[in-house]
DNA sequence: CCATGTTTTGTTACAAGTAACATTATCATA
DNA sequence: TATGATAATGTTACTTGTAACAAAACATGG
C-alpha cells in the first residue's frame, strides 16, 4: 500500500507528487527552478508543498554527491570567549553562503579530537576548520583520505596541513614582555592556564624576552581553564614565590582581570606596585578601570578569513597562501 | 570498471570488501560486531580498514532510517556568554551519548529562525533544542510535520510546544527589584539591551515591582547587543534623564559591570551613591571589586537538563513534565 | 495537416550501508 | 557417511532526490 504519511513520517517528494498527480521528478524540478514546469502545475505543486509542509531532505544528495553543504568546525573548547568570537566570524561568512556549520569540541584531548574529526567526516562535511597545529598521524591520515579542504586556525607558525590562518603567539608574547620591561618591570611573572600549544608558544615568547634582557622568568602553570577567579589564586601564589613581583603577564584577559581585582582587594596599587597585562583584548578591557594593557588579537577576523578561504577552496580555487599571519597589537592601556 | 578509489574519493565499504575479497555485507557486520565474522577474516578486514583509512558514512543510514544521531541546537546568538554556557551544558550530555551537535543561530530574526529550522530539519536531526518561546506558525508547522522531539529553553512561563526548561525571568527581575528597594533604593533605572522576549519579561518584572512599591520605573532600551561599553553609555543617559538615580538594574552582567566602571571613572561611589545589579552571575561577578549583586541563573544546568530530557525522549519516553522551572538566586554581592 | 522543433513530463538508475532473507560451509553425532 | 544444527557469508531490496535519457504533448510554418 503506497499510502502517503501512513506512519506520520515526514512527507517526501513522492507524497507531494501523489497529491498533485505527477511524478516526483516534476516536483523536484519545481523546487530547483519553478519555470521548468507548466504554469498550472506550479500553482498546484506550490499548494501541495505548503499543504503537506514539505521539508527538503539532504540525505540523498549527500549520499549521491558526497556534498553536504555543511562545514565542520572543530575547536578545543566552546566556553572560552576567544572561540565564541571565532565562531561568530566563521558563521558570518558561512551562513549567508548557504552552508551549515557542524560544531564540535574536544576539550583539548587528542583522542577526543580524533573521534570528533571522524564524526564530522562521517557526516560528509564539505570542509573543515580546525584548531591547534599539532595533530596525530591518524588525524592526518583521515584528513588526507577524506580529500576535503582543511584550514587550521589560531596559530600561524607551524607548517600547516594545507593552510593556516592565525597569529604568531610567541612573537606576541615576546612583544608584550618587552613592552613591560621597557616600562621598567623587572620581576615579571607569567600566568599560564590550559597548557595548550598556543600557551606553550606564549610562554616561550615570554621566557625568551626575559632572558634576552637578562631577567629571570617565572611561570605559574595549571591545566585547568582560565577564569577570573583563577587570576586571584595565581596572584597569591606569585606573591608567595616572589614577593617583589612587579609585573604580571597573563595568557588571557580573564586571568589578568581576576589578578587585578585581587590586587585591589589586597591593597596593591595597579600599575604603581604591580603592572598587569592580558592577552586578547576583549570588550571589557576597553571599559574597565584601569584600562587593561593587553595584546589585541583579531579573533573574529580569523574566523571570517578562515571561512572565506574555505569557501574559495570549495569553489575549486587552489590554496592561495599556505600561512596567513595576522597582525596583533599591543594595547597600552593603563594597567602597566 | 569497478576500480576502487579511481577518483581518490574516500573509500567505501565496497572498497574494503574488494580488498579482502568478501562482500561489503561482511565488512558491515564486522564493524557492528566483529564476532559475527570468522577469526581470520577479522584480522584481514581490520587491516584493510586501517589500510584504506575507512571512514564511516552516515548518509545511507540517515536516508534509510531517518535517524542522524545528530541533534540540532538553535540559539539567537553565539556571542552571548549565556548561550556559550548553555551549549557547554548540552554538549556535556549529548557528546558522551554519541550524538553530534548541529549548531545554528539566527541573530534574533524570526525569518532567519524559520530558515535555520528548515535547514536543521533537512539534515534529519533527531531532536531539537530551541530558544525563545514565541515561534511563527510556519515554524510550529515544520516542527509538527517533522515529528521529532523539541525542547524549548531559557523561559519557563509561556506554554511550550512540547516541553520547556528555563527560568521565570519576570519573577527573577521582580525579586531583584524588590531586593534593591528593600536596600533603600528608590530611583532605580533598568538597562535593557537586545529587546528579545526574555528582556521584555524582565522589564515587566522590574516595572511591576516598582509600581507595587509606589515607585516610578524608568527603562533605557536599545536593540543592539549588550556589552561592557554599552553599560557606560547607558550610565550617562540615565544620569542625564534622572540625575538623582540611586539604583541601576541591568539585563545582563556585562552592562552592569560596564556601568560600574563608568561610575568609578566619574567618581561615583558604588554602592554608596548608586547601587548596581546585574543578571546571570558569570564568573567575573564573583571575582570583581565590589562583588556584583546579581541574579544567578543555572545556564549550564539548563543545557544539561534540556539535553537529558531530549535524549530520554529519543529513547521513546514520553514528556515527563511540560514545564521545568529552574530556580534562580539573588546573589547579594557588595554593589548595592 | 504534416514535419519539425520545443516544451513539458516520465523512466530508469544511482549513491552507501544494512535488514531480512537465502545460501553455503562446518561440524558433531547417530 | 548421512543428517541436522549452527555458523559464516552472500543476495536482494530499500531509503530519497536528481542526472541523464526517453517519450509525449504542443506549437509553428510550409
Amino acid at each position: 500500500m503506497k499510502s502517503p504519511n501512513m506512519k506520520n513520517k515526514r512527507p517526501t517528494l513522492q507524497d507531494v507528487a501523489d497529491l498533485v498527480g505527477v511524478t516526483k521528478m516534476t516536483v523536484s524540478r519545481f523546487l530547483r527552478n519553478p519555470d521548468q514546469v507548466s504554469a498550472p502545475l506550479q500553482t498546484k505543486i506550490a499548494e501541495a508543498l505548503e499543504d503537506l509542509g514539505y521539508i527538503p531532505n539532504r540525505a540523498p544528495d549527500i549520499l549521491s554527491k558526497s556534498k553536504s553543504h555543511a562545514i565542520g568546525v572543530l575547536l578545543p573548547s566552546l566556553t572560552n570567549q576567544v572561540f565564541a568570537e571565532v565562531i561568530r566570524g566563521i558563521e558570518s561568512v558561512v551562513e549567508p553562503a548557504g552552508y551549515q556549520t557542524m560544531l564540535a569540541h574536544y576539550g583539548y584531548s587528542k583522542e577526543a579530537e580524533e573521534a570528533r574529526i571522524a564524526t564530522l567526516l562521517s557526516y560528509s562535511v564539505d570542509g573543515l576548520i580546525i584548531s591547534e597545529s599539532y595533530h596525530t598521524e591518524r588525524v592526518r591520515k583521515m584528513l588526507a583520505v577524506a580529500g576535503i579542504p582543511v584550514i587550521e586556525i589560531m596559530d600561524s607558525v607551524s607548517p600547516p596541513i594545507e593552510q593556516a590562518i592565525g597569529i604568531d603567539n610567541e612573537a606576541a608574547a615576546y612583544a608584550m614582555t618587552e613592552f613591560m620591561i621597557k616600562k621598567g618591570r623587572r620581576k615579571i611573572v607569567y600566568f599560564a592556564a590550559r597548557m595548550d600549544q598556543r600557551t606553550l608558544f606564549k610562554i616561550k615568547g615570554y621566557e625568551t624576552a626575559m632572558l634576552d634582557n637578562g631577567l629571570t622568568p617565572l611561570c605559574l602553570k595549571t591545566n585547568s581553564a582560565s577564569s577570573f577567579t583563577l587570576g586571584a589564586t595565581f596572584l597569591k601564589d606569585a606573591l608567595q614565590q616572589q614577593p617583589d613581583t612587579d609585573g604580571i603577564f597573563c595568557t588571557n584577559d580573564d586571568l589578568a582581570i581576576g589578578a587585578l581585582y585581587a590586587c585591589q582587594k589586597a591593597g596593591i596599587n595597579v600599575p604603581q606596585d604591580i603592572g598587569i597585562a592580558g592577552f586578547h583584548g576583549h570588550d571589557i578591557s576597553r571599559a574597565m578601570v584601569p584600562l587593561l594593557t593587553t595584546v589585541i588579537t583579531p579573533r573574529e577576523e580569523m574566523g571570517r578569513l578562515a571561512a572565506e578561504h574555505l569557501l574559495s577552496r570549495l569553489q575549486g580555487n587552489p590554496v592561495s597562501q599556505r600561512i596567513i599571519d595576522l597582525p596583533f597589537k599591543i594595547e597600552a592601556g593603563e594597567s602597566i
